[in-house]
DNA sequence: CGGAATCCGGGTGGATACTG
DNA sequence: CAGTATCCACCCGGATTCCG
């Protein structure tokens, strides 16, 4: 069962140090770090347009409400990767900015990114077809990704 | 801390095309893609182990059910970024791999695999203390999405 | 071995109203 | 402006069971 297969074997990424205590792998600990609906958006869009007071960040990440964003920007901060200023002002002042162990997660968001605009036609698309109904996945779709489905 | 100013402001990252139709920006797409607890996992093994047969890539992520794995698995498929083998046989046989897109996308995910890698220390710390039952954070880690990452 | 179907609890996250 | 508090629908995702 080498030689026969129907599958082409593609050249292997670079390995992952896949013996780390307590995690799969190197991704899998990024992946619990971010893990959240709107965390690597924070992150991308704090790096993209440094310290930014709340309301303009709420402004950029759109669709989500102030309990989501607060509650991740707290995680955010808490974890070190994002740094609150609050100018004891008013009307209220505050911004927020990334730390260094932030900024670096922020980087290698990028290729994300990246990808996502170089396949925005084939994504674009596949999000089509998934509101159209697909005959071959009636209730997968559903119960998927669909939620946050609705195009603004 | 070094002696650095409170709010440093980061070079700017590349510019992320933000005016696509439907998305906030290219990551915001990708992330829609790869909205799943186990997608960005399963994309990187499958990156680098070529095409594997089911039950090994059930073991490979771990801590993933039947049903989850299955469910993620054909979303991939759906979202042609992989490429689901079966070869009729008795006792059964199938494999998954990626294709040309899906390739790319785990390629995407290398540096989130290297930041978690390097800052491993520092992650395995942080969620030491959200076990521990941080002080500081009272409400934030019980209610918040310190668990999983809403594939949406 | 590789799946599919069903039940089901709990967490996620949205909407709304309110505060300083 | 910058949050906070509360309610609750809904979906994620685990366990179990059954099929080809």
């Amino acid at each position: 069962m080498s030689s026969d297969h129907p599958n082409p074997v593609p050249s292997p990424l670079p390995s992952c140090t896949p013996t780390l205590p307590g995690f799969t792998c190197g991704l899998d600990a990024t992946l619990r770090v971010i893990a959240g609906k709107w965390k690597p958006l924070i992150l991308y869009f704090l790096a993209q347009r440094g310290p930014i007071r709340y309301g303009e960040l709420r402004r950029a990440v759109r669709d989500v409400s102030d309990k989501m964003l607060i509650q991740q920007l707290k995680e955010l901060e808490a974890d070190g990767l994002v740094k609150r200023t609050d100018y004891r002002e008013v009307p209220p002042r505050v911004d927020y900015g990334l730390t260094p162990l932030g900024r670096g997660l922020a980087e290698a968001l990028v290729p994300l990114c990246v990808w996502g605009t170089e396949n925005i036609a084939e994504v674009t698309r596949l999000f089509a077809e998934r509101e159209a109904g697909d005959d071959k996945l009636p209730a997968a779709r559903t119960a998927g990704t669909g939620k946050e489905a609705s195009p603004g």
